[in-house]
DNA sequence: GTGGCCGATCAATCATAGAA
DNA sequence: CTTCTATGATTGATCGGCCA
């Protein structure tokens, strides 16, 4: 399977830290009772949704397909994977954010773009 | 709770932690800079340079700890203050003594 | 105006190193 | 050796800025 590396990158500054709370979220579980494993979504007692495992490898799989995705097929994985556009969409920029890490400090496929194995 | 661990593969597993100077020298920064702690890329690539990791390192490190420095705010995190008192920002014309080597170059 | 992306950051969590 | 705490890394999601 893949290889993992680590890091993160950098960062320039908004500033004052201090109050910075206000976490405003957007939405809401909705409201649901329990998250388990059934139906609804398993989001945490904050706001975090916990992808399942074939949520991600779906969408890792998707990834190395295309690393962008289209209005068209972002509607079809969310509907599919039983997800938000918005998620699907984020995951999809963590991912490439995280594939750009990898890529710049260690040292990750040469070319994986152009896709050929 | 088979609900796995899929985070194996994660390099989580095989952490090092970081020298005790370069702790010293991060910590330095950070409560130097406490009224905005937050590096710019190149002052984080010099950090790096200093402390002997990478600049996702530093960066992980200054997320950390301003996170868990405001978690606690009124506890022994003032005492850290020394730090700030010790070698302040900038330029300390009395001592820059204090620990370790005196990689002291501000900017 | 609207929406996606990028870059940095946050906040919670995982997994381990190290102290007690 | 076991238990508990400190700490580095990961990641879903947010924020501001930019651009088509």
């Amino acid at each position: 399977l893949m290889l993992s590396a680590n890091n993160a990158s950098a960062g320039n500054a908004p500033n004052g830290m201090g109050v910075s709370i206000g976490v405003g979220m957007g939405n809401g579980p909705g409201g649901s009772g329990l998250s388990s494993c059934s139906l609804s979504n398993n989001t945490n007692n904050s706001g975090r949704t916990n992808f399942t495992n074939k949520q991600l490898t779906e969408l890792e799989k998707e990834f190395h397909f295309n690393r962008y995705l289209t209005r068209a097929r972002r509607i079809e994985i969310a509907n599919t994977l039983q997800l938000n556009e918005t998620q699907v969409k984020i995951w999809f920029q963590n991912r490439r954010m995280k594939q750009k890490k990898r890529v710049k400090e260690g040292l990750i496929p040469a070319d994986m773009l152009t896709q050929h194995t | 709770v088979m609900i796995l661990r899929s985070r194996f593969l994660d390099a989580r597993r095989k952490r090092r932690n970081f020298s005790k100077q370069a702790s010293e020298i991060l910590n330095e920064y950070f409560y130097s800079h406490l009224s905005n702690p937050y590096p710019s890329e190149e002052a984080k690539e010099e950090l790096a340079r200093k402390c002997g990791i990478t600049v996702s390192q530093v960066s992980n490190w200054f997320g950390n700890k301003r996170i868990r420095y405001k978690k606690n705010i009124g506890k022994a995190q003032e005492e850290a203050n020394l730090y700030a008192a010790k070698k302040a920002a900038g330029a300390s014309p009395y001592s820059m003594a204090g620990p370790p080597s005196g990689t002291t170059t501000p900017m």
